[in-house]
DNA sequence: AAAAGTTTTGCAAACGTTTGCATTTGTCAT
DNA sequence: ATGACAAATGCAAACGTTTGCAAAACTTTT
């Protein structure tokens, strides 16, 4: 018995005495083809396991059955990717996309000219492009995304631009963090982040409003690195400096697990003298000592809003930018 | 002066005035080309930004210029994915295979029934593949393995099998982590992980021979899932057992963590009751209270021998498994 | 039994490259 | 000026699909 694999239309239409239109047709189910020859070929096909090839058709048909995943390392050279909140945000745009048939090229990209997403977008090895998390190339993605349409953006949406974003309410969660603080008697905080990332700016201005409210005095900021070696000195240093909080808003969890060691090495209790809040709540928030209490985003909803958003725009509708509400969630460390 | 972008060979061919073959071959720098010609199409490609349609080159080439990386989640079917030793490894990975030239296709497969692979590999989309953990799915590798050559593994180097591997020597891992600890008079240790995990049951192979030649009682060995809150319990309700360990050898990082937390939980200190060694040396392994002593392995080290044996493989040269020494990194926990 | 209609199949072009081979153009010695 | 040879360019096929349109094969109606 002779099942050699068929690798082509070609191979299975010689097998099936038909020609390859048909045997085309056949497997696309297209009515216009008999049901008996449909059957007969589709048969075939399974004998011989037939595995279309992808490439060909993806090219005839003029896509590439690929969404681009983008990192920009701007802010940090460093092994950004490992930031377990990407990770999951990564993770769910796998899913998501497999859901609907496509692969997700990953690209890490560390920019360093203007040209780096121009060039990404056109070499036409994607149908659709999702950056994660804007970094400092804002502008950038901002003019390409005037041009090309299927281009979605996990980040801030930022009065004046016009890049399509998902993202949570980072203004709203900044401002959460600090109100819980507040709301425990805290007077003076301090926030960890780099303002200049522009989700961390939004939610330190959060920060400030909830303070403002509060009539307490205003708030000091600490510009760090999102590494956790940086962030650990950073915080370090600060307490060392005479100027310890009562209360600390971290921009991320990974910073706010790096700002429990400082504090705890620096003598004192979290949070009976200093509270923490995070940001994210990625999965080792939990494990944390003490647990973290943090401001919750949801990956798996905003990987599929993402993706929802982007086939949207592959099919040329238009779409909005979407904000998903934070959350407070309350563990151990505030 | 009209600069419309060239998205074609044609389009640039009819600005120069030169045949289609002329242009590919000026653009690839084929000195069957007239240097003259050559440069003036070569500039006439920047003034229009012309960009190569990369699926048509590789669809001419039968090539698709990608390599799948995939994750099997066969013992976890939740957010392995996040686990942070993957995900450095497949940061590394991006960046070894960008090198190259290539792009990575991320793929997470939930194993159903033994076909996956082979669908995978047969499907075209990917000039090669590496697998980033064997899970449970080593048999269903090693068929495809047989007859499929560019394909490399993450994972354990098992007697009787013959795919490609490239792994940390987990036995040597696993015996450093106990000799370690029993060089400090530990007596009643515990390895914490499912020794089904083949990767998992070198390293408790090594755990016991450490104890063995030692002369110390029999460790014992708690199976658990890799994911926190699971490994959580485990620990925590082996310690209600009252069979308190002096030492715990974890088969992860994140496995440490949660053991860390445990034990602490529980009542007790690390390291002066209960010492605590990781093993993988993720980034947050040194931000932990107390920070993790581990056996490190070193991930981009490991991509790149993995990206080399890979293109060997693709060139149709032969290569053999590559086993790295794991380090013994010492922090506090132990 | 032929015409008209319907269903099923096949032909051939197209997607944008690369490349073997043929052809044109240019150079040089005669 | 002509022939021989080298250098430069162009023609056309191929990669494996999908799909508009034409053609063939049936069915029904007269």
């Amino acid at each position: 018995m002779k099942r050699q694999k068929a690798s082509s239309l070609a191979d299975l239409s010689a097998l099936a005495g038909v020609s390859i239109s048909t045997v085309s047709r056949a497997l696309a189910d297209n009515p216009l083809v008999a049901v008996a020859t449909r059957d007969k070929i589709k048969q075939l096909a399974r004998e011989h396991d037939f595995q279309i090839n992808v490439a060909a058709r993806n090219f005839r048909l003029q896509r590439t059955g690929a969404v681009g995943v983008i990192l920009p390392l701007g802010h940090e050279t460093e092994q950004h990717l490992t930031d377990p909140f990407f990770m999951s945000l990564i993770a769910s745009l796998a899913d998501a996309l497999a859901d609907r048939g496509y692969d997700l090229l990953l690209s890490r990209v560390i920019p360093s000219n203007d040209t780096w997403l121009k060039a990404f977008v056109e070499s036409g090895k994607v149908d659709g492009v999702i950056i994660v998390g804007q970094s400092d190339q804002i502008d950038v993605i901002e003019k390409v995304s005037a041009k090309y349409g299927p281009l979605i953006v996990w980040g801030a949406s930022i009065p004046g631009y016009s890049q399509l974003t998902v993202g949570s309410d980072n203004f709203e969660g900044g401002r959460l963090a600090a109100q819980h603080l507040l709301s425990q008697g805290r007077k003076k905080l301090t926030f960890v982040g780099n303002p200049a990332v522009p989700e961390f700016e939004a939610r330190f201005a959060g920060f400030n409003l909830a303070i403002a409210q509060s009539g307490a005095p205003q708030g000091s900021v600490l510009p760090s690195h999102v590494t956790p070696e940086a962030s650990y000195a950073t915080v370090r240093d600060y307490l060392k400096s005479n100027r310890v909080p009562d209360g600390i808003v971290a921009a991320s969890d990974v910073i706010a697990l790096s700002a429990l060691r400082a504090v705890a090495d620096h003598g004192l209790r979290v949070p009976d003298d200093v509270a923490v809040v995070g940001y994210d709540d990625v999965f080792i928030a939990e494990q944390t000592t003490p647990s973290l209490t943090t401001i919750r985003q949801d990956v798996v909803l905003g990987a599929q809003m993402m993706v929802d958003l982007l086939f949207r725009r592959m099919a040329g509708e238009d779409a909005a930018s979407i904000s998903l509400q934070p959350t407070l969630v309350l563990r151990a460390s505030a």
